[in-house]
DNA sequence: TCAGAAGTTGACTTTTTGGTCAGCTTTTGG
DNA sequence: CCAAAAGCTGACCAAAAAGTCAACTTCTGA
């Protein structure tokens, strides 16, 4: 799709660099293969099956493309490069009850709009993680711990309720992946037959509701004032 | 293995239901099964594996199972009689504290103690829950509306906070599941390298204070007095 | 004891899959 | 304009997978 004319008819017409032929069918192929890893996974994936989604001969997949490896790998590294983008929202600078709010938004948003990518995550993560290089599982690590002192900090300086803040973050991911990993699931619970945006946004409501009465401190008030 | 000579030296050796040779290997095809798709999905398994793994030659299992379907259908069909067990802790005659609290315990246990059986589940899910029958989700839909009315009336009651149930449910799902679905990526969080049972134990007890917390009414207390 | 039922299995066929390649066409830079 | 580089692809192959089967052994009830 998108199959734009030249911008330029000038005599040179200068391409530009996503227009290039590799890049675009490098990212057709990639599209095509996150969408059916994320159903079947690595081993239920068929290289001929990437390519007709791909729309391209088999063999030109293989022009692009040395091995499925090599393409399952792309995948993993592109999508942990934003593995920490919603994770920002937790800094030190803020109050605890934006931040957290702000971070479930975010990562609910991305489970509505890269549903596919989340999905392909929790597949690897079914299969063991087995494809993650030990840098990359460190950069988890450091990623994640960098914001659980930035919890831990909020605990000492009282605005936080003593919580492991660990297993904080666990019950945030999987709060909010929930609805793109198993989104099947979550539309029948709402008895829909997939989740529209309203959804979504009830999502997000109530996980802010129940996230922050149970982790901000039990002072005067405890919740957003609408009812 | 467990290999057990007959119980009854006698004449006749009435010998249990269990011990039949049918029931034996299909419970063995069916171990071996569980675990592979739980790792690889449907499509990514074969059916050489699950011989291997059962210890029993390919035309053995095909002896037992028309197809790698009838394998997968009745692994579902198994996992969906025990999908409800842990929702029995929702009644309305209990206090939701309780009501809560051991229900968190009872899915993380579950969790803990059957993770494969819990990841086969979630692979079915990323697959889009295509195995499932009308009927299969019907019972879910059924089981889950059942509960979700015991959680209404306890907030009509004033017993809880106005909370949407159904979400509450999904982020009760979600949270404990994670620890079987995705326990590499929560090792890596409470960096283990696998998860010990304390490690489910401060989850437990983390899940609960943060969900009792944002749920039970603003009253006096609001947790367990325990610091 | 023994005939039939149940269970076992190596070897086989067919189908699918990952991967290759030679020769073709298109694009590009000068 | 043109040669080289980049891109394209039908046809092919070897390996692996699904699925079959006939001959065999073991079990069971009478």
């Amino acid at each position: 799709m998108a199959r734009e004319k030249r911008a330029t008819p000038g005599r040179k017409a200068a391409k530009a660099p996503e227009e290039r032929i590799r890049a675009r069918n490098e990212a057709a192929i990639l599209k095509a293969a996150v969408n059916l890893f994320a159903r079947k996974g690595f081993d239920g994936t068929r290289i001929a099956e990437i390519a007709k989604a791909s729309k391209l001969p088999k063999a030109n997949v293989y022009y692009y493309f040395e091995t499925k490896e090599a393409i399952y790998a792309r995948l993993i590294e592109r999508l942990l490069s934003g593995w920490d983008s919603a994770l920002e929202h937790i800094r030190a600078d803020r109050e605890p009850r934006e931040a957290i709010a702000d971070y479930i938004a975010a990562k609910l948003e991305y489970s509505r709009k890269n549903a596919v990518e989340s999905r392909f995550f929790a597949n690897e993560m079914l299969r063991g993680g087995g494809f993650l290089s030990r840098t990359q599982r460190r950069h988890i690590q450091d990623v994640t711990h960098e914001r659980v002192e930035v919890v831990e900090n909020w605990i000492r300086e009282g605005k936080l309720r003593k919580i492991d803040p660990k297993h904080l973050f666990i019950m945030l991911w999987a709060s909010t992946q929930f609805y793109a990993d198993s989104a099947e699931v979550a539309a029948m619970t709402l008895d829909r037959t997939s989740l529209r945006r309203t959804d979504y946004d009830n999502a997000r409501d109530t996980i802010v509701d129940v996230i922050l009465g149970g982790c901000l401190p039990v002072a005067g008030e405890h919740g957003p004032t609408n009812d």
